[in-house]
This record gives structure tokens, C-alpha cells and sequence, in this order.
DNA sequence: GTCTATAGATCGATAGAC
DNA sequence: GTCTATCGATCTATAGAC
């Protein structure tokens, strides 16, 4: 049934764009199903609840990550390619529409939300420090990163810095997270690469 | 007039602890009344529009950071207690309630919020950009940071992760703004002072 | 300055026809 | 799978008594 899975997907994706530019007490079943030219109704057959969609969205973001880096979890690679192609994307991402990570999207409301929906942004946090750890630890044994302490503490930080710099991108513009992410190249000792 | 004064103040401070705990369309009206034991009308009295009462909120913010930097901006003073005491401030804030600054609560929905609060979000952020700034450039002077290339850019990276960090705290717990500060040290190399 | 009462809108969600 | 219709709740905001 095209209809159907067309239909379930193009809700996703409009929830997805939504939700992280809205935040999620910033949009409605209604906000979603208008553009789509269908009904409130519609949308609540294909998820029952607002916590249903928005748990199915950070699941699909989630699994995105573990598309993209599945293979370098399990045999490692080029940790230097892995962060640059992270930088790269965040600052896409919030170049072409300002919208922040789901994580960032769900923290601001954190306390008032669902329970499925924290625990769904628990997991991906969760998911994004081990690999960001990863990365950095094979970074530094590879000779790529330079950086003092934990990798785990550094890939927090990194991770944290650029949540942080797509939100100051919001007020500040897209020039913020270009150079927060120039910073933490720097820092790195991969800038002007 | 006592009561006037001190009812309002009552109500800024309930609306800050709930904007940043909520976001700014996780709280409302009544959110506000019920604890003060006054009703949804006596606080459209003292903030017509909870566009005027966030407004209000980011502004008083904005004075205490004037307060604690004044002085600083104009004539200068030593760079490392600035950072280190911003640092406290914000792990200290992040442990008590899980509050995230202004900033960060606001960010989430941006662009759904009204044209004033969006204005006031950004006089606080370019506040904040402007002194950090200035601690960066001076402590770098002072020989007491390390770190690579502009300090405005610096200053940024700083921010951004710091307010990530609240945000990433309220995922993973308050070990992870504690780890983010420590990093940050220890890359401007005042670590374990 | 605070109240009662309510307007007016929107929200998430459900029932049942088609 | 989408529709119409609607429920009940909640929200911002206002009017007017006290």
C-alpha cells in the first residue's frame, strides 16, 4: 500500500521539521496535517498520541545515526573524517533552516514532557556520547586530536558545544555555530584542514 | 505599597523558574497564580501579556549579569576568577533544579515565539557574547587562559557549550555539565586550580 | 490589587460514517 | 485510510464588581 506508508512517512517528516523548529508545546496535529491536506483525524490513525509521534522521530534520527555509523562502532576508521562529517552536518542542517537536534529541541521542555518521550531522548543521547567518546578516543590514539583529559569528557563537551551553538545560531545567526565549530577544530588541532 | 512590589516580584520569579525549567510554552498562566494563592486576572494585572512577562524575566537577568560585570567590562580585573566563578554559577544553577539559562529555554522555540521575547533574547545573548569576550581576550593577556585563535570565537564556543551542557545535564544528570566545565578548563589549561 | 466570570481560541483525542 | 463532527480540557486575555 504506497498510500499508506507515503502518507505515515510524509507526518514523520513534517514532525521531524516541526519538532525541531517548534519544540514540542510548539506544535500541533494541526500544524501537521493542514500542509499535508488531511485532517486532524488522519494523523491521529497513523499515531494515536503526540507522545507516540514524537517518540517515533527521535527513534528515526536515532536509527539515521546508527546508519551512518554502525561500520565505524564496529571496525573503526578515520575518526578525523567521522568529526568533520558531524561538523559538517550540524552546520548544514542549521544553515538551511535553523532547526537544532531533537535533543535540543526536547531539552528545553524536558521536565513537562511524556515519560516514552524522555526516555526516547535518553536514548539518544545516550547513543550520540558513546560514539562522540569513540571517536575522539581513536582520534587521539591516531594521532589526529589533540586534547587533554577523558575522551568521554571531551566528547561531551564537543557534543554539548555544538547543541549549544545551534541555539545561538537561532538569536546570533548562522555565523555562531561556523565559528564554534572552527573553535572546537582548533582545539582539536585540525584546523585549516 | 508593599504588596504590590512584593507580589510582582513573586510572580517574575515564579515565571523565571518556570520558563526555565518548561520552556516558554510549557508554563502558563495559571501555572504562575495557583502558588501565590492570587488568581490568572492578578497577574495579567501586574504583566498584561506573557509576552510581557518573559520579557520581563530575560530583563532581570540581563541586569544581574550587568551587576556582576559591570565593573569588569569597565575596568578590567582578573580574567581567571570571571570564568571560574561563570563556570560555578552555572553547574551550581544546573544541580539546584535543572533550570537552563534564559537563553536556552527560550531557543527551543524560537521562532514561534513573540517578536518581542525574540528581541529581548537577543540583547541578553549579545550581553553575554560581549563579556565573555572581553574575559577571553583579557585572560589570554594576563597569561592565564591557552587557547587558539580568536577569543570571540572562543567566547562562542564557551557559551554554546556551557548552555548545551545544561540542557545535555537534564538527559544524563548533573555529572554531565560537571564533566563539559571541567573540560573546558582543562583546554584553557586551568585545570585543578 | 485582587476577585468572579467568561469570552474566544486552540488543543489532544475520540466516535462513527464512508 | 480519511473524513465530519465533537468532546472536554486548557489556554491567553478581558470586563467589571469589590
Amino acid at each position: 500500500m504506497i498510500a499508506r506508508t507515503d502518507t505515515k512517512d510524509r507526518i514523520l517528516a513534517s514532525a521531524d521539521r516541526l519538532l525541531r523548529s517548534h519544540g514540542f508545546n510548539g506544535f500541533s496535529y494541526q500544524d501537521i496535517a493542514r500542509p499535508l491536506g488531511i485532517r486532524n483525524a488522519a494523523v491521529h490513525y497513523h499515531f494515536a498520541t503526540k507522545a507516540d509521534l514524537t517518540v517515533a522521530v527521535v527513534e528515526s534520527v536515532r536509527k539515521l545515526l546508527h546508519d551512518r555509523t554502525d561500520h565505524f562502532m564496529a571496525h573503526g576508521g578515520d575518526a578525523r573524517l567521522q568529526m568533520e562529517g558531524f561538523l559538517v552536518f550540524s552546520i548544514r542542517e542549521c544553515a538551511a533552516d535553523g532547526c537544532v537536534c531533537p535533543v535540543g529541541a526536547l531539552a528545553a521542555d524536558f521536565f513537562a514532557l511524556p515519560e516514552p518521550v524522555q526516555a526516547a531522548a535518553r536514548r539518544l543521547v545516550d547513543d550520540l556520547v558513546t560514539w562522540m567518546t569513540r571517536v575522539c578516543t581513536l582520534g587521539r590514539e591516531q594521532g589526529s586530536f589533540r586534547f587533554q583529559g577523558d575522551p568521554a569528557d571531551k566528547a561531551r563537551e564537543i557534543l554539548a558545544a555544538l547543541q549549544g551553538a545551534r541555539q545561538l545560531s537561532r538569536v546570533l545567526g548562522p555565523s555562531a555555530i561556523e565559528a564554534v565549530a572552527e573553535q572546537l577544530r582548533r582545539d582539536l588541532g585540525i584546523a585549516g584542514v
